[in-house]
Order: C-alpha cells, then sequence, then structure tokens
DNA sequence: AGGTTAGTTGGCAAT
DNA sequence: TATTGCCAACTAACC
C-alpha cells in the first residue's frame, strides 16, 4: 500500500451521494460527521452509465437536477462555505484522482440497492483499498438493509409480503429517523488540476431526448467552472414538461402536509384510492423523492406508525393494516428490494431468472451470450403487429381513451396512479398486446419520475403473471374499469383533449358515438387519428384479444417453464407451445451501434431488430423508423407524435 | 388490487 | 289482497 503523502491526525472525508439527496435521516451522512473530519467534500460524480445507459426522459433529469440544487443550498445554510461539487466525470477514473489530489482519509456513501449500482461501489472498494482510503457503506434507502433480509429470509429472494414480514420481525425494530445534522464541516481546497477522463463513447440510450448537442463532459467542473448542477441545457436534453418537482424541501413539505391529514394517512387504503384522479391525485406521489432519496423511508414510515396510533386511541374509527395501509405500501417496496438483492441483474430479466414463468411474448429481449444479461436498447421484432401495437401504446394512441390518456399523462408528468399502471400493463402484455413486460418495463424507465430498478420490475413481472402474482384471467378492461371510478371521464377529457367534448356515455368508447355527433363534438373516429381533429379507432377488438391472451396464458402455465429452465435459453421452447404465436422461425439481429441515416439527416444508431423478410429494415428505438409501407399506421403515428 | 353473464332475491308500485 | 312487471342488489360460475 502506498504511503500518504500528508498525514494528519484528523479524517479527510468525501461524502459521496448518489441516490440519498437528503440532509435528514441519512444515517451514512451521520457516520462521515461522526468520523469527526477536518473537512467534508459532499460529491457527486456523474456516471457515463447513468448519463447514456439507463433510459432517462427530460422529467427524470429534471427532478435529479432540481435535488441536487436543493441538496446545495440545504448543505449551503448549514456551512456558507460548503455546497455540492458535481464532477463532470465517472466514479471510477475520478474518485482515485480526488482521494490522491485531496488527501482523503475516508470516503462514505449509503449502500446502494440495484445490481449496477453495487458491482460499481464493489469496483470503487477494491480502488479505494488499493489507494489506502478507508470506505464507509451504510443503508439506508430501505425499512431494513435488503441483505439482512435475504438473510432471515433463508437466503432467498422475498416473493411474498409474509416473507419480508417475517424476516423484518427477526430482524427486530425498524430504526427511528435521525435528525438533520445542524452543522457541516468546511469544504478542503479544491485542486482539480488534473487530467480530466472521457467516458469511453457507447450507445447513448437518451439520444431521442437530447435536442443539442450532449455537453455532459466537456469539462469536470461545468460551464461555469463552479461545480454546480447542471442544466437541462448543458445535458442537451429538451425542456420537461412534468409540474412535479423533486428536492428534500419539497419532500418534507409533501410528507408533512400528508402526515398532518390523520384521517387520510390512518385510514388510507391503496385499492379504494381513485386511478382517476389527477388534480390532486389519491395518493401520495412521495415515490419519487423516496427513489431519489430527497425523503428518507424511515422519516415517513415513523411519520405513518405515530399518526396510525394516534388515530387508533381517538376513537374516531380503526386504522387501515398492510397490505392496502400505507405501511403495507411501503412493506412492498421493501419486499421488491429484497428479490432484487438477492437476484441481481437477474430479477429484472426472464431469462437466467428462477422465479418467474416463461410466457412467449412478442417482442421478447436479445440476450448477451456472454454475460447472460439482456442487452439494454435492442429488441427482437418476432410480430410486425405487436411492435406496431406497442408503439402505439407507448405513445397514447390505442384508440382507447383510458389508455391512451394514461400513457401521455406517464410521458407529460412521469407519474400515474398504481392502478393506472396496472391498467397500461395489464393491456400491453396479458391482457391485449402479448407484448414482452420488458418492453413495458423499459418505458417506464424511461419515463417515470419515480422509477425504482426493483419496484419496476416487481410491479412489471406482477402484473403480467410472470412472478408474484398468478390470477390472469382477472384482466383490466379499458372501458368498465375506469367507468367505476368517473364516469365522466375527467382523466379523458385532460390528457386526450381531441376528445373533451364526447358525451359522458361514449368518453371511454368514442367509436361508439354516432357519426353526426362525433362531427357535433369536434373530433371524428377515425383508423389513423393523424389530424387534431380525428381520434383512432381502437387497434383491436379487445374481447377478442382477451379471450386470445387468455387462451396462451392458460398454455404457458400448463407448459410450465421458468426463466432459467435451458430450453427458454436455447429457443426450444417452441416445440412445446402451438404455432398460434404467428412468429414463425427465428428472427435475426442487426448489429447494435450501426449507422442508419435518418429521413431528417440525422444520423441514427441501430438499436432494435429485423425481421424474417424485412432484412433491409431497421429500427431505431424512440425515434423514427425507417420508411416501410406494410406501417402506414406506424408512420402516421410518428407525425401525430412529432407535431404534439 | 377484473369483468361478464346468468340466475336469484326482495322491494315496490301498478293493475 | 294477489298477481305481475320492473329493477337494483347480490351471488356463483366462468374466463
Amino acid at each position: 500500500m502506498p504511503a500518504p503523502k500528508f498525514i494528519t491526525n484528523k479524517p479527510r472525508v468525501i461524502y459521496w451521494f448518489r441516490t440519498d439527496l437528503r440532509l435528514h435521516d441519512s444515517p451514512a451522512l451521520r457516520a462521515a460527521l461522526d468520523l469527526n473530519p477536518e473537512c467534508l467534500y459532499p460529491i457527486w460524480t456523474w456516471d457515463p452509465h447513468y448519463v447514456y445507459h439507463a433510459r432517462v426522459g427530460p422529467n427524470r433529469w429534471q427532478y435529479l437536477i432540481d435535488c441536487q440544487n436543493d441538496l446545495s443550498s440545504r448543505i449551503t445554510a448549514l456551512n456558507p462555505k460548503s455546497r455540492l461539487l458535481v464532477l463532470r466525470e465517472g466514479p471510477e477514473t475520478i474518485l482515485p484522482k480526488l482521494w490522491k489530489e485531496w488527501r482523503i482519509s475516508h470516503i462514505v456513501f449509503e449502500k446502494d440497492t440495484d445490481a449496477y449500482g453495487r458491482e460499481r461501489d464493489e469496483k470503487i472498494e477494491r480502488l479505494a483499498k488499493e489507494a489506502g482510503v478507508k470506505v464507509v457503506s451504510i443503508a439506508g434507502r430501505t425499512l431494513w438493509d435488503s441483505d439482512d433480509v435475504v438473510e432471515r429470509n433463508g437466503g432467498k429472494a422475498t416473493m411474498t409480503l409474509a416473507q419480508l414480514q417475517t424476516a423484518g420481525k427477526k430482524l427486530g425494530e425498524i430504526a427511528r429517523p435521525i435528525p438533520p445534522p445542524e452543522t457541516l464541516p468546511n469544504l478542503g481546497e479544491l485542486i482539480l488540476g488534473f487530467a480530466h477522463t472521457q467516458p469511453i463513447a457507447a450507445l447513448d440510450l437518451n439520444a431521442s431526448h437530447r435536442s443539442e448537442a450532449d455537453k455532459s463532459y466537456e469539462t469536470i467542473a461545468g460551464p461555469n467552472g463552479d461545480l454546480g448542477p447542471p442544466t437541462l441545457e448543458e445535458l442537451g436534453i429538451r425542456p420537461a414538461t412534468t409540474r412535479h418537482r423533486g428536492g428534500e424541501t419539497v419532500a418534507l413539505e409533501q410528507m408533512n402536509k400528508i402526515l398532518a391529514d390523520k384521517t387520510y394517512t390512518a385510514t388510507f387504503q391503496k385499492p379504494n384510492t381513485a386511478p382517476t384522479a389527477f388534480e390532486p391525485q389519491a395518493t401520495t406521489l412521495l415515490s419519487p423523492h423516496h427513489h431519489f432519496g430527497s425523503l428518507s423511508i424511515r422519516q415517513f414510515y415513523w411519520g405513518i406508525v405515530d399518526v396510525v396510533e394516534e388515530f387508533n386511541k381517538s376513537g374516531k374509527g380503526k386504522a387501515s393494516v398492510p397490505p392496502t395501509s400505507l405501511i403495507g405500501q411501503l412493506e412492498f417496496r421493501d419486499m421488491y428490494f429484497g428479490a432484487h438483492a438477492k437476484l441481481g441483474y437477474s430479477f429484472s430479466q426472464t431469462i437466467g431468472n428462477p422465479n418467474i414463468r416463461f410466457i412467449p411474448w412478442y417482442l421478447p429481449s436479445v440476450l448477451d451470450d456472454k454475460t447472460g444479461r439482456v442487452i439494454s436498447g435492442t429488441y427482437y421484432i418476432d410480430n410486425q403487429e405487436a411492435e406496431v401495437w406497442f408503439q402505439r401504446w407507448k405513445f397514447g394512441r390505442t384508440g382507447f381513451p383510458w389508455i391512451d390518456a394514461l400513457m401521455r399523462q406517464l410521458r407529460q408528468e412521469g407519474w400515474i396512479h398504481h392502478l393506472g399502471r396496472h391498467a397500461v400493463a395489464s393491456f400491453l402484455t396479458r391482457g391485449g398486446c402479448f407484448v414482452h413486460w420488458e418492453r413495458g418495463a423499459e418505458v417506464f424507465e424511461e419515463w417515470l419520475i419515480d422509477h425504482e430498478t426493483a419496484c419496476n420490475a416487481g410491479n412489471w413481472q406482477w402484473l403480467s403473471c410472470t412472478a408474484f402474482f398468478s390470477q390472469f384471467y382477472r384482466v383490466y378492461s379499458p372501458i368498465a374499469f375506469p367507468k367505476k371510478w368517473d364516469k365522466s371521464g375527467n382523466i379523458v377529457r385532460k390528457y386526450v383533449p381531441e376528445l373533451k367534448d364526447y358525451d359522458d356515455k361514449y368518453i371511454y368508447e368514442p367509436w361508439k358515438a354516432p357519426i353526426a355527433d362525433q362531427r357535433k363534438w369536434g373530433c371524428m373516429i377515425k383508423d389513423d387519428g393523424s389530424d387534431e381533429f380525428t381520434y383512432p379507432k381502437p387497434m383491436f377488438d379487445f374481447s377478442e384479444r382477451r379471450e386470445w391472451c387468455l387462451r396462451k396464458m392458460k398454455e404457458a402455465y400448463d407448459v410450465g417453464l421458468h426463466g432459467n429452465d435451458e430450453k427458454v435459453k436455447d429457443g426450444s421452447w417452441r416445440s412445446l407451445f402451438g404455432d398460434e404465436l404467428g412468429n414463425k422461425g427465428d428472427v435475426k439481429l442487426m448489429s447494435i451501434g450501426d449507422i442508419d441515416a435518418g429521413d431528417n439527416g440525422a444520423e441514427n444508431v441501430v438499436t432494435a431488430v429485423i425481421s424474417p423478410g424485412n432484412e433491409d429494415k431497421g429500427t431505431v428505438i424512440g425515434q423514427k423508423r425507417k420508411a416501410s409501407k406494410s406501417q402506414g399506421t406506424l408512420d402516421g403515428l410518428v407525425k401525430r407524435i412529432k407535431k404534439s
């Protein structure tokens, strides 16, 4: 081990912020302060994995930037000489330089939970060891440390709420929140006179969200040279469209408002909250704060427990209990984290995952044979019709107003109600399109401001009846389900404004309205719905598709393969299924990263695949497809999206 | 925390 | 008062 250049008595500490963008109830930050450091550098490193390889739309970028700005000013409020230092370089290259230049003795961070973060942190710990820097990593993102949960669950993934609850009981009471620090140490000297390492050029999964050149890594300290949080402009990302704002200050205000409504908090029952409500929404909307760590999960947990106890003593009634209560919702979150902690990367994919069923969905993922992992940014188009359905679903042009309203709300605002997620997920997978749940999960990853790998993968598995839940005949109707909550379809009028003047009677099924009424209400129902005075006909007969899907689900359950079965990996599963799927023979993969000249002169990176008989047609995910006569509907769709 | 259909039951008012 | 029609509310079976 090389000897440090300078020996000081007091620790010199880097606090590495990642998904814990808060000062309150941070066990890791407390540990850093307990070192009684001579100086504390609060840093953020601009990880190329997140910049290019995670799917992040403008709304989540903005939310992250909100969190960083708020955190920085809260740090400065405690110490005017301190702030959040945003370094435009990946952690694996910059941290060793900082340790050396800033004479760091300790690096402290909250233990990460997702597969990528944990793999990255292992590398960082090895590098730190080599450099003689001590690493302090403390769990703080979940009710219990998920690795402890797995251990107390017999070393297995938590696949039911009961398993999580039993493991939790064995682990003892959840820690009470730690108050925020009252002071923070000064920064050390900001020496940045070292070479700036650029990330290795890679596939940019967020290219479709950029309107300008990406300047993420132009300088180490940002355009103002002050290590301040970036702007969307610096990232070349289009403006955000959501009204939801991030940051610890907003998070605490929002939480306190909820807890102040004691009846709401104590009697909350998720299935009784309206998915059609949007302003205000029926649930807490705290999930994005928990995702970025701008709100501690234990702070909210204990806030609820205290309100529930008081409510039960008050004689006003009986508080709700898990699984439907607010506490139950937090437990579900920990259950998914427990499964993800055990299974790692394989939790968020079918192939190689022993815990999930194999169902022969359309548009399956492509596997990297070397790593056994799904290749992000690509998938097989094994059925052209399903690809059209998928694109129409993604951009809210299915012709089912309830589904389209939700998908447009998701794209615009980055958040939809949990039961709305049920509705669109059921529709895309087992109750409509029969498209792979991994395609849906990728769209949610791109557009949700509260995207959390464990919860997203888990919920898609649940809703597609791939794991956690198996009653596949419980299909959500795009008409009957929203009618139960809102007969007049206000959510449709808001997000599908071309239908705003339709009578209540037809708001969820406008194709049934007489032509004269369609004319009167200013919106004709036409096949492609390609101008602003038209809306598309439903892209299929729903009950027909529902029956077809039920047959296929039953078949898949009878065949009984799971993600880790050899037959799933080698493709021989096909011999066990009937030939009704319509995907004939093998599909072929184009080279990922090939450059494809787009119609508008732009160069697009090919990230998807071709199907037999269509060898000359590549696909660019999230961008315009190359012209294809067989996809008139899709071209109309693209035109419509560009206009909106 | 799904939806449909067919069948039953019970209240109510018209005849 | 008995019969009839109507319908809302409920249940069971099925997908």
